[in-house]
DNA sequence: ATACCTTCCGTACCATGGTACAGAGTCAAG
DNA sequence: CTTGACTCTGTACCATGGTACGGAAGGTAT
């Protein structure tokens, strides 16, 4: 089985608009480590599939809660050999998470409540101090 | 009904605990007109039973995703006239959180999946990249 | 080969939400 | 009436995650 050795043919700009972000926030991550710098052979860096795969790995786990810093482990675990610390980082993060949607799910509720008692006139103080009880 | 006319007795360093934060930060939400500065009447300033509930309002609001500039202008409205406003602000937030909750949802589940397929052995390398995927 | 756009590189700046500290004043217990 | 803890005020600093900009060099369409 031979690996498709692609050529990278994105420069900068393209790698940053398959990532869906500006060309400043993928230098950005390649100065925090997140996102190797190819050589300049010859003129321009050039970018491939891979780098594409990095960004969108990187957003997700922005959207998973992850900070920049444990991205930059979790990226440096998946080359590596340790899955028990990949594995025990995928599940406390998880539990946070859960730990978040409930919190986040009781304030929601608390809001539609506030919402609802607020009234439905349009006038006089609504008490939202009291009635916001998250 | 006479309202029970409380005497502010906690100094800054009692609310602050009540309120489950430092000093420093009660300070903080004071130069961001989120809480107001009593006059120092004598020696030190005191609070009250109205400003624990506030900064606990703040903390709560914070749980709920609004800035503190929201947080801000829910307060303003606590006093104020404009129930549709402030409807309007409830309902859009609790809106904004059903999409954070499921978008959470959907990485916590990813995560989990990727705990799971990262597999029960301990050793060699696990694909973290291509398996997020949220 | 001449515009014109992008890249490159370094450095500076931004918003958000705090946190720290110095130096002076105030308070309360012993 | 001293001592030690707490308060007050102003200003400075912090972490996080970017965003902006200037000036030189590279790439490309006409």
């Amino acid at each position: 089985m031979v690996q498709s050795q692609e050529v990278p043919s994105l420069t900068i700009g393209g790698l940053a608009a398959k990532g869906g972000m500006g060309v400043e926030t993928v230098r950005f991550y390649q100065r925090r480590g997140l996102l190797d710098t190819p050589s300049r052979a010859g003129g321009v860096r050039r970018y491939g599939q891979r780098d594409v795969q990095q960004l969108q790995f990187i957003r997700r786990s922005q959207s998973a809660g992850f900070t920049l810093e444990e991205i930059g482990e979790l990226l440096s675990l998946d080359a590596g050999q340790d899955r028990s610390r990949a594995r025990e980082l995928a599940t406390k993060r998880a539990a946070a998470l859960d730990e978040k949607i409930a919190e986040l799910t009781r304030a929601r509720d608390a809001l539609r409540r506030l919402a609802h008692e607020c009234g439905a006139g349009d006038k006089g103080p609504c008490p939202i101090l009291t009635s916001f009880d998250a």
